[in-house]
DNA sequence: TCTGGGGTCCTAGGACCC
DNA sequence: TCTGGGGTCCTAGGACCC
């Protein structure tokens, strides 16, 4: 038996909509959300004070990003399209997102983190796991002491979950927000896991959801006790066994300190749909735009890439997806519009289109491109000898 | 009142290699 | 005439996450 970890979850609460709240505290208590996309900037009136947008004049095709507790009351949450939330609360202020200022208090929280334990995943902008089975200092004062850091740097508000690994202290983050501490260890599960809905669990999605939902299953304690043939025959091998094991609380992986990106991606939602041949100078022009965008990022980052692939939504939601794998990695924007383009020859054109999307992937670095030995083209049976 | 943008991982079939 | 077993790479789609 391998010794006990010691794993925290670490959820910043309402991140953008709390960093909004930094910025206009007099929205304080109230219903806001942030999101649409469009322009609805605040406006400084003579008097000094701020006029804000609405979510009932909001008009376009944008979701809800990430609503304050007060918004959440009146039943709007992250996700949700945002006329749908205007219906549901026509008075809550709505404020456009702004990455570079959430990025920022992103580095803040996690370098006042990382001065007390410094063995961190990154997930993404607003959470985080650490390692603290090294930390000498008890669970309840640590963590807390983390908190003080975290509002120190930054003057936000986090949850965090401790347990022996990342499934559990991932779920019990959320047993106390905000501005929660939940400390669970195995003895737990069946008292605190066990009576939580499935979709608590990361990695039980809507679909597994509803099949669960179809089988009689509802909570986590109902899969713990799930015939597991049963289990198999609607989600197969490895998934039955996986929800299995997760519903047992167990949970090897290991907090992962640095990752390699494996894949970049631009993608736009048009205000109307678009058809390939009507729309086809207008939607030629965002092709290329977005072509652009990705060869900044990928010189940016430093990174090239072999596979070149599209992404379309059509009218109806539906979606397809081409790719391409180039003898070469490019990170030339030119190049990839090229191969892009070869792939949207390849795709059914006839509904209209809602959303474009260009990705790369098959990454290495540009700084030791000659470490990957995948980029090294191979000529295919056949090819040897094409000219013959 | 129709659903953003940026990612990861898994599955599965076919081509191809040894 | 019949027809191995293991492996990798490529492509398409889907579920899921923040």
């Amino acid at each position: 038996m391998a010794e006990t970890r010691r794993i925290a979850h670490l959820d910043m609460d309402a991140f953008y909509a709390s960093v909004e709240l930094l910025r206009y505290p007099e929205l304080r208590g109230q219903a806001v959300v942030i999101g649409g996309g469009a322009r609805h900037q605040p406006v400084l009136l003579p008097d000094g004070t701020r006029q804000f947008s609405r979510l009932r004049d909001y008009v376009g095709r944008g979701v809800v990003t990430t609503s304050t507790y007060e918004a959440r009351a009146l039943g709007v949450f992250s996700a949700m399209g945002t006329m749908k939330a205007a219906a549901l609360a026509p008075d809550a202020v709505l404020l456009p997102t702004d990455f570079d200022s959430y990025r920022r208090l992103s580095r803040l929280f996690k370098a006042a983190v990382a001065e007390i334990a410094p063995h961190i995943e990154d997930r993404g902008i607003d959470e985080i796991y650490i390692d603290l089975s090294e930390h000498p200092e008890e669970t309840r004062a640590l963590a807390l002491r983390i908190k003080q850091a975290v509002r120190d740097a930054t003057g936000l508000s986090c949850s965090i979950g401790v347990a022996p690994n990342k499934l559990l202290a991932k779920i019990c983050s959320e047993l106390d927000k905000p501005d929660g501490v939940t400390i669970v260890s195995y003895e737990d599960i069946p008292s605190r896991v066990w009576p939580l809905a499935v979709r608590k669990v990361n990695g039980i999605g809507p679909k597994a959801d509803a099949k669960l939902a179809a089988l009689g299953i509802t909570t986590v304690g109902q899969v713990a006790a799930a015939d597991e043939a049963l289990l198999q025959e609607h989600f197969g091998l490895n998934y039955a066994s996986w929800l299995k094991r997760v519903a047992h609380g167990q949970d090897e992986r290991a907090v992962v300190t640095s990752h390699e990106p494996k894949s970049i991606s631009r993608e736009t939602t048009f205000e109307r749909d678009l058809h390939a041949k009507h729309d086809r100078v207008a939607l030629s022009e965002i092709f290329t735009r977005l072509c652009q965008r990705l060869g900044e990022d990928l010189a940016r980052k430093r990174y090239v890439g072999r596979t070149v692939g599209i992404k379309l939504r059509y009218s109806d939601f539906s979606r397809a997806t081409r790719d391409v794998t180039l003898p070469l990695p490019t990170a030339d924007a030119a190049a990839i519009r090229r191969a892009a383009g070869e792939c949207l020859r390849r795709v059914p054109l006839d509904q209209r289109l809602r959303l474009l999307g260009v990705k790369i992937s098959a990454l290495s670095s540009m700084d030791d491109p000659g470490l990957d030995l995948s980029a090294t083209p191979r000529p295919r049976q056949g090819e040897l000898f094409a000219d013959l």
